[in-house]
DNA sequence: TGCCAGGCCCTCTTTAGGGCCTT
């Protein structure tokens, strides 16, 4: 489990709580090392039923785009493969930790890396930002875009590099070599209010 | 047909409520 690699992921779903019935309709994820995108994954997914017209609007993904994606269950096993051994990312991470544990489930497989939140730590590392979802973040960070939000691989790329480039902050501002995944979890773990004083006290830290 | 989650975070708080964030 490599400290300096992290698989950074994005759902597109039926709806927003698996325990209620919804299902993953596409996955998309990069591979981040050493701070730097070097592999890409992404699958559309057919869930076996239709999917509401505010999905659609909202993602962009038709059912006639899904009556031809292969099944979940044959992607979430590629997919399983892709992020064997590396740490998590996603923004808003409980969203797709619970869609991710649930289909890997449902194939009788089980997640065993950990997760980290994006979103916490933006509200940490960011705590000026307007607003800390994707969209905002990404115009507060001058994140370069296509334009494309709401499709899972362009979600991932976007998160990427908004994870790496609040590790690039906490280098500079805090004048750290190194920031690992176990720093980045921890940050967003304690109370938001307490997170100035901690960043400060790593920073004394050599 | 109608309904629909979970966790963080703030505050007019802790015997609670509501906005944010994800689809």
């Amino acid at each position: 489990m490599g400290d300096y690699s992290v698989v950074v992921l994005d759902f597109e779903t039926t709806g927003l709580s698996p325990d209620n019935g919804d299902r993953a309709i596409e996955i998309g994820a990069v591979l981040v090392r050493d701070n730097q995108l070097v592999d890409r994954f992404q699958s559309l997914m057919n869930p076996g039923k239709r999917i509401s017209l505010f999905i659609q609007d909202y993602t962009g993904i038709t059912n006639a785009m899904l009556k031809k994606a292969p099944p979940i269950d044959e992607v979430m096993d590629e997919f399983s493969n892709f992020m064997a051994g590396h740490h998590l990312v996603a923004h808003n991470a409980g969203f797709d930790r619970r869609f991710l544990d649930a289909e890997l489930q449902r194939i009788g497989k089980r997640r065993t890396q950990e997760f980290a939140c994006s979103m916490l730590a933006s509200r940490r590392i960011y705590p000026d930002a307007p607003s800390h979802n994707l969209e905002a973040l990404v115009r507060y960070t001058d994140i370069a875009t296509d334009g494309t939000f709401h499709r899972a691989l362009a979600d991932a790329e976007m998160t990427a590099r908004l994870w790496i480039g609040m590790i690039n902050e906490l280098k500079t501002a805090y004048r750290l070599r190194q920031v690992s995944f176990d720093l980045m979890q921890r940050l967003s773990k304690i109370s938001k209010a307490s997170a100035p004083a901690y960043l400060s006290r790593i920073a004394e830290t050599p």
